[in-house]
DNA sequence: AATAAAAGTGAGTAATCACTCACTTTTATG
DNA sequence: CATAAAAGTGAGTGATTACTCACTTTTATT
């Protein structure tokens, strides 16, 4: 079986139609990339790990950063999927989810995969987000556009069944991704050493988080 | 007034003698590095920006990577700061602090403070940190030796007094730490545009993390 | 099988990189 | 004031950078 799955899935490699040598590129950057930053891989460490000459790189990638955004993009888009769902807020209102807590288990798990699947990637969109202002801002756009009117409404609804405390929706919005995005960020960048019972653990963030948030 | 005191505080001028350009050297590589990454910022435009000679940067600092060190590691130091006061568990036991809630109120101000004053040299630290090993390394074990066992002691004993749940301390300490991280990272790094009313949502931020804490 | 388009190559290029060094200027010391 | 140490300088260095281009090989189309 092949073990770059994850990269095909990510990248969309049929409907793109990549043949061996792109996805060969594309995994060196995204490994070399998360390892030690885009601005400290050069492009001829990248044709060199990829197994292709450096100009086969500029064949498919106009410039460097063409390059890095054909990882970044997906993996942004990725980032945020569950909200693309068309059902996604049908099967909150619809009593699929009847609970908030139902709701953030499968966000948590959900999110919890793809950080997994696709960690490389991850920590390639998350570093350089910090220095690329166009990255950034296409985030924010994403997020205010898709994510956030929808987990607002959300956040309302069970607010209204009294579920949830008075806080303004914003507020609990950023309680529940920071400490989803917590976890995830202390259990695979910064402690993924540490001997982790995933499940237990995901288990007491969800229970800290809705002692926190209850009414 | 001069507007680079947190500079002097931070780096600790008058102990160092430092001499007015390589103040200007520090801070101006502190600012690009924050801006553009360490790998992405070049000596040449640092010298032009602090208004000195490319030779007298490396008059100072053998290399590059040393004059990233001579600002990472005092901001690593004080990032962690509180818990290198030696009177600090001794406050907590000694009913300074009467209940977890007002050394949780204590350390957030106190690291809301700093992050606030120091902000772009803790980007420098955050982001380098995760292409530098040996400063991750380095962070880890201050972290370790300084600030879990002391953390650990504290949460224990308001775990004694029936304050906080019986979750295991380590778990206590990641939900603390991850919950005014959170909200520091969002405030400062992700939205620093948006229109925070800061002493209210630290309010609730501590509310909701005593919440999710209590017994 | 002929042909064109697409993919792949690697030597070459100008620009920039971190860093050196012989030299000048400033500061500290007796 | 004399002298040496420290601080500051900027032209120069070899290495490396992202990227180009004339050319070869592979693939798709008829």
């Amino acid at each position: 079986m092949d073990e770059r799955k994850w990269l095909f899935d990510l990248l969309n490699v049929e409907e793109q139609q990549l043949s061996e040598k792109q996805i060969n590129i594309l995994q060196a950057a995204i490994e070399m990339f998360a390892e030690k930053g885009y601005a400290a891989t050069s492009t001829s460490e990248i044709a060199k790990r990829a197994g292709v000459a450096e100009g086969t790189i500029f064949r498919h990638y106009k410039t460097k950063k063409d390059l890095l955004l054909a990882i970044v993009k997906p993996t942004l888009f990725q980032s945020v999927a569950p909200f693309f769902a068309k059902k996604f807020v049908k099967d909150v209102f619809e009593n699929e989810y009847e609970h908030y807590e139902q709701f953030v288990r499968a966000i948590f798990h959900n999110r919890y995969e793809f950080v997994k699947t696709y960690l490389p990637a991850v920590r390639v969109f998350w570093q350089e987000m910090a220095f690329h202002s166009d990255i950034k801002t296409q985030f924010q756009t994403i997020f205010t556009n898709h994510v956030y009117d929808k987990f607002k409404q959300i956040v309302e609804h069970f607010q209204q069944k009294g579920e949830l405390a008075q806080l303004p929706p914003e507020t609990i919005i950023r309680l529940t991704i920071t400490t989803i995005a917590g976890f995830l960020a202390t259990r695979f960048l910064i402690m993924p050493d540490y001997p982790w019972d995933d499940e237990q653990e995901i288990e007491r963030t969800i229970q800290f988080l809705m002692n926190g948030l209850k009414a």
